[in-house]
Parts: C-alpha cells; sequence; structure tokens
DNA sequence: TTTGTTTTGCAACTATGTTGCAAACGATTA
DNA sequence: TAATCGTTTGCAACATAGTTGCAAAACAAA
C-alpha cells in the first residue's frame, strides 16, 4: 500500500519525504483531478504552500501526475496512468469538467481524436475538455 | 472600418468608449487570441487593468469574444466569429498556442471532432487547444 | 554516524483578479 | 447644445495565486 507510493517516488530518482508521500496519498483517495486549493486545504496546513508548489511542479516533470486546462482558468492536477509516467509523453484522453458541482473528471477510456493540422504546424501536445452536466448531477 | 467596431457595440447595447474600441482594435488586428496581458501591453497603459477585466468580462457575456482554457493556465480570448455572436453558444475550432513564440491560433478550418461521452454525461461546451510549434518558429 | 545532496519553510515579492464608490463620460431628450 | 440620467471608468484597497533566494532541516549513501 505504502510501498507503491514510495516505489513510485523511488523510481523517478525522488527523496521520500512526507509531503511527497502525503500529496500522493491525496491523489490515490481523491480519483479525479485536484486543485493547488484542494490540496492545500486537504492536507490540513501541515505543509507551507511553497511546498505543494514545488512538489506538483516536480510530479508533473517526472510524468507522475499531469495538469488539465479547464475553462474557468484553474490549474487541475491528476494522476498519470502507468503507462504515461514512463515516459515524458501526455494522456491523450477527454477531460470533462461539470458545470454543476464543479467536479473535473478523467475520462480514460475516451480518446482524443487526431486532428489535422495546418501545414507547418506541428503538435506536441492536444487537451481537450468538455464542459456540462456529469451523470451525477443530470 | 471604425463603424465595423461602433456597430458591434451599439447591436449589444453597450455604450461606445475609447477602451471598448481600443480593445476591440487590438482583437481585430491581432486574428490570433490575447491575454488580458497582452492588451495591459499593446493599449499603451491608457487604461486601468481594472477596466480591461470588465471590459472583456462584457464582451464575453455579449459573446462578442470567448475564452479559450489552456495547458500553462492563462485565459485567452479571441473575437467570436459572426455565427457565434448571435447567440451563447460557442466555436467548435481548435485553438493552437506556439510553445516557442507564444502566439494562439485559432485554427478556424480545423473543426473539433465530436467526442462520445459516457452515459450520464451531457455536453455543453468543447474546447480542444493543441499545444507545439507553429508555421512560423518551425 | 558522518557527510553531501535534496528538500523544506520562511520572508518577501510579483502577478492576477475582484469590489465599492465617487467622478467622468456617453446617450437621450428637450 | 445643454440638462439629465444611466453607464462606465479610475482609484484604492483588497484577495488570491504563484515565484525566488536563502538558511535550516531532512534525506540518502557510505
Amino acid at each position: 500500500m505504502q510501498n507503491r507510493i514510495a516505489d513510485l517516488l523511488k523510481k523517478n530518482q525522488l527523496s521520500i519525504t512526507d509531503s511527497r508521500k502525503k500529496i500522493l496519498e491525496l491523489f490515490q483517495n481523491a480519483g479525479g483531478a485536484l486543485a493547488h486549493s484542494d490540496i492545500e486545504k486537504m492536507s490540513g496546513e501541515h505543509f507551507d504552500r511553497v511546498t505543494i508548489y514545488r512538489t506538483l511542479q516536480t510530479f508533473v516533470e517526472k510524468g507522475i501526475i499531469h495538469t488539465i486546462p479547464t475553462v474557468d482558468n484553474s490549474v487541475l492536477y491528476a494522476l498519470c496512468k502507468d503507462e504515461c509516467s514512463a515516459g515524458h509523453h501526455h494522456d491523450n484522453h477527454v477531460h470533462f469538467i461539470c458545470d454543476d458541482c464543479g467536479t473535473t473528471y478523467c475520462l480514460d477510456h475516451v480518446l482524443i481524436p487526431k486532428v489535422e493540422l495546418p501545414l507547418g504546424f506541428t503538435e506536441k501536445q492536444t487537451d481537450l475538455v468538455v464542459s456540462g452536466t456529469c451523470k451525477n448531477c443530470n
């Protein structure tokens, strides 16, 4: 249980610290995406704001979590699937934001269709965000 | 030329003011999407920050411009096409952000493919943002 | 347990965005 | 074109979000 978290950190050549363990735990328990402010609240004032920022940044760089662009311009972070953490490539699934309850879902099995870019444009990352009403609010 | 801008404002029951004219002009000249900070710089310190925020907000409400969610969590605004400004529906074209020069393009002729959502989810708006290298930086 | 490296927390700072209110401006009508 | 009324602006003050440098603390390795 705890070992999975420690292994994940070790695999990414990161020191195993309280804040990193705690933040990873939060993501695993949350299931969905979290905002910086969520983490700040959920971690119970234990860690400095700066530490959380830096931890999230590190996780993104290592491919442990990824960011999600949202319509209301808040950054969200979500755990990457195992296949993702291997390299520096990104998830290619669709994200869904519920306008009612505000929850963000990773629709892991809904893949982003390939888009044809005009000549001269090179794709590196593609994000598809759908907003509307989720299954709980419908 | 200038009349088009004034007409657009009048059609939306907005007073014709310097800041609104200037900001609309900037959008027309830019061709692509602009961030709040772009506008602040380009308008040459003439307008208060607050005025720009409020103007953009008003334009979004009236359907004159729309927001674009981006991966790096900056809000971008872009002019809506004529068909768009009629109602409260949104563009369904792809947006492209260049990692090098930072320019955002509205790829008007690249449409967002329909995505199949899981049962219970209802779509209201879909945004597709591609980042990479644009034709000028390639 | 010692040593060298990484990470944390603090302080101070910049950037971004919001609100209330009085003054200025724009539209309308006489 | 001047008076009036509603809208918009700028200011001040505030709230939130995010960054940086640096010394102290924690971690990993030997």
